[in-house]
DNA sequence: AAAAAAG
């Protein structure tokens, strides 16, 4: 395996990384940051969780070199607000060794801060397209001499909803410039597309064609989902032996608010990320979710791309994607670095058509029709769940020693877990979608931090049942999906 | 059609 330090790279990055502990180059590192330190516009597209963040971020910094002159340089353009803080955070960390400066520009936080960076004279920004064109006309970004440019799920930023801002963008950048595109998925138009914006580039694949799309890291698991209670079903996963952190993607704004109100209700450490929470609300969930605070993730596709979080074992579909390439990137949160992963993906019958073309598309072979979920063994064998349980399941809480009710009455329950109001109904309940700050039987009694994952939930004892009105709006399985738009 | 992205 090829190190960092055998690439051509200046020995402070390569240090900087070091003291990361990341000492050897995945495939696309290796085949790309020698093409790009030289300047060479470069499409790159590898799978999931193998790096390309610094397959384009090395040559970046390496490029600018040690020139102290402030004005912006270099543009890393992605999708959504969290990927700019993550890559932004990763350039910071390749900068480390130097005096280059890096900001982070996105909508949904005060100009104040960002403005000022700029002003002091910052040299690499990272930043989601409207932000950027807001400030770019506001004559507070000049990005006349950013002769480095770098899409960042370039699919996605060349896709329809993106492509008008991303064309606005190339015509303010340098004209003259070194241009890297970079993504797991590259349909052959958008190449062809994004050659109008690079000069002679050379499209880079880090993997054999043969070998398909998918990452041989995740097991995929796809179940039918007709009259299935996936709440519950979920709630099982969420107790699968050995799992670490897990994301759970959700069609829309409100499934995945209302799945992070139920699963926290049911004492899981559940926080959510999506467009109609606060920018501050998604930061803090991201951020609470990276550092352990909380091991589920209930997102909308704002969370498909990019994000990376360490030892993210589960990924759960609650609703299938529209097609392959957001079914990749969404299972591509986990089986990261090397590491496996497992993707459970739930079809609902009005969805079946997806699952079709997804199977084509990523070539699963899978036999149709999925896998019914009751009649599976696979997926308890696959999963490791406690198998043979009825009833509404709640985690199971840390201490073992807690008695299995069987029946209705909760009454202890309630006296050992505060009752919590839905904020639901009105107004549509935006709070700040981490649903609950204190689940306090759950949560500090069994000390908070479940970075280690599954020692706390030993019990594959019965689920104890708490009472709980059923059917205010949190229906069972299928119809989980709002009344059609 | 949904979600994302400016406010």
């Amino acid at each position: 395996m090829t190190t960092f330090a055998e690439l051509g790279i200046d020995q402070d990055i390569v240090d900087s990384l070091a003291e990361k502990g990341i000492v050897d180059a995945f495939p696309i590192q290796e085949q790309t940051i020698p093409l790009g330190l030289p300047g060479q516009d470069i499409i790159g597209q590898a799978k999931t969780g193998t790096g390309k963040t610094f397959g384009f971020g090395i040559p970046v910094v390496q490029r600018l070199g040690l020139d102290p002159a402030p004005g912006v340089k270099a543009l890393i353009v992605v999708p959504t607000r969290e990927l700019a803080v993550q890559v932004y955070e990763d350039m910071d960390m390749l900068t480390r060794g130097r005096s280059t400066s890096v900001v982070a520009i996105y909508g949904g936080k005060a100009y104040e801060g960002q403005i000022d960076q700029l002003k002091a004279g910052a040299q690499i920004v990272v930043g989601t397209p409207g932000r950027l064109i807001d400030l770019a006309g506001q004559r507070l970004l000049d990005l006349s001499n950013a002769t480095e440019v770098v899409l960042d799920e370039a699919d996605k930023m060349l896709d329809l909803g993106f492509l008008p801002d991303i064309e606005k963008i190339f015509q303010k950048v340098a004209p003259v410039r070194h241009t890297m595109l970079y993504s797991a998925t590259m349909p052959g138009p958008i190449v062809a597309l994004a050659r109008r914006f690079m000069s002679n580039p050379i499209h880079i694949r880090a993997s054999d064609p043969d070998e398909g799309l998918t990452q041989a890291n995740i097991k995929h698991l796809v179940y039918r989902a007709h009259s299935l209670d996936k709440d519950e079903v979920i709630a099982r996963i969420l107790q699968a032996e050995g799992r670490g952190k897990t994301v759970i993607f959700t069609r829309t704004k409100r499934a995945a608010q209302r799945l992070v109100d139920e699963l926290s209700d049911r004492g899981f450490n559940a926080g959510a990320v999506h467009g109609d929470m606060s920018q501050e609300a998604r930061e803090r969930s991201m951020a609470g979710f990276k550092a352990g605070k909380r091991d589920v993730l209930i997102a909308t596709d704002v969370a498909a791309r990019g994000i990376d979080v360490d030892d993210v074992t589960h990924v759960i579909n609650h609703t299938i994607p529209d097609d392959e390439k957001t079914y990749l990137h969404r299972a591509g949160r986990t089986g990261r670095a090397g590491k496996t992963g497992i993707a459970v993906t739930f079809v609902d019958w009005e969805d079946l058509h997806k699952w079709a073309l997804i199977n084509r598309a990523l070539d699963f072979g899978q036999p149709e029709p999925v896998e019914t979920y009751s009649s599976s063994p696979h997926l308890f064998e696959d999963l490791d769940i406690p198998a043979g349980t009825k009833g509404r399941l709640r985690k199971m809480p840390a201490t073992a020693a807690v008695p299995t009710v069987s029946g209705e009455a909760g009454g202890e329950a309630g006296a050992s877990r505060p009752r919590r109001r839905r904020t639901r109904g009105s107004g549509g309940g935006s709070t700040d979608g981490a649903a609950t700050e204190n689940r306090s039987a759950s949560g500090e009694g069994a000390g908070t931090h479940d970075g280690g994952g599954s020692e706390h939930h030993d019990g594959k004892s019965a689920p104890r049942r708490r009472r709980r009105r059923r059917g205010s709006g949190s229906g069972a399985g299928a119809g989980s999906a709002p009344a059609a738009g």
